[in-house]
DNA sequence: TGCATCTATATCGAATTGATATATTTTCTT
DNA sequence: AAGAAAATATATCAATTCGATATAGATGCA
């Protein structure tokens, strides 16, 4: 599964513009599956060669055509088969985790500012998500939202439960990074 | 940070040749970060261009030489100013989750197989780790362990309590599949 | 003996990111 | 009402990274 992909399923739920479409993984999907506009664009222009999706251009003074998306029936069969395939294996890249790898070479106050950081930066996540989560209008993103809490929620226990076990490791190593 | 920057990181634990580096890639960050040969190579390469590493290359008959990587004292200082930067956010791609958030497009059947796996494969992952989380050498490694199997273990536990949600709305929308 | 796996190098096309450029319209602030 | 800021909307580009592929000797094991 691809970007191509998501924007044909993003089109199942209505036309949209490229600008929409970009709206819609940053607001619904950012948490599972980031998209920029250079992959998004492409990708449209793409799936428009391939008949996947339809295009109304709509001509505007000193700028570029506005475009409005539609997927097509052949679209929707190629997302359908695309989604019954067994989904690949997640792909997960962590700064903050890669940076903890590495405390002992940090001095012990900048590994606590970091989890104190990281922590409060979760609960921020956590708080706007409770907010959101029973207002969404499917049953379906109602999941995604809380599984997003959930998991946000264990890290920061975790880390609340086992964060001495890296700050001993900082400090014995402190003098490492005057 | 990026994959250059980690292999500086993996060179502070002792010297190593590029395939080395890909191992302990695999070993002990790939819940992390990953890295592939085609990152990893051109890396180690422009890392000694810039005297970040040295190189000892070793003459073998009828192949590439074997070449191993020394950080070196102006690498260490770069490693540690780069570390001590504040982490980009996480980047995470789940296309199990990307394929939930269609779920009404889906058989129920194939959603409850899809999430079956996934817990399967997520226990799997956290027996694997059991066996070896208290054997492992640092603290922060331990740390590391516990993290990803305190991360999983919520997951189960988020599938198991709310699954219903997704194969209700699976269940309704059964037939778009056929 | 033969087969698989491990060690070890490296490159290449394709996918994706993140930044940048452009320009109008809408909304907020003072 | 003026001016600033944000939203709408397009698109491209260099740099990064992935995943597959090629090569080939050594080692282990059945």
């Amino acid at each position: 599964m691809d970007i191509r992909t998501l924007c044909l399923g993003i089109l199942t739920m209505g036309d949209a513009t490229g600008y929409e479409i970009k709206k819609t993984f940053e607001e619904r999907l950012d948490l599972i599956f980031h998209a920029s506009y250079g992959s998004i664009y492409p990708a449209l222009n793409k799936l428009t060669e391939e008949g996947l999706v339809s295009c109304r251009a709509f001509a505007q003074q000193k700028r570029p055509d506005k475009k409005i998306y539609s997927i097509t029936s052949s679209g929707r069969c190629t997302f359908l088969d695309e989604i019954l395939k067994k989904p690949a294996a997640d792909r997960f890249r962590s700064e903050f985790l890669a940076t903890l790898m590495f405390a002992h070479l940090l001095p012990a106050a900048t590994i606590a500012e970091l989890i104190d950081e990281r922590i409060l930066e979760s609960q921020r996540k956590i708080d706007s998500m409770n907010s959101n989560c029973n207002e969404l209008p499917t049953d379906r993103e109602q999941f995604l939202c809380g599984y997003g809490r959930a998991v946000y929620q264990a890290e920061i226990d975790y880390l609340q439960e086992n964060r001495h076990l890296l700050e001993a490791d900082a400090l014995m190593g402190s003098h490492a990074a005057e």
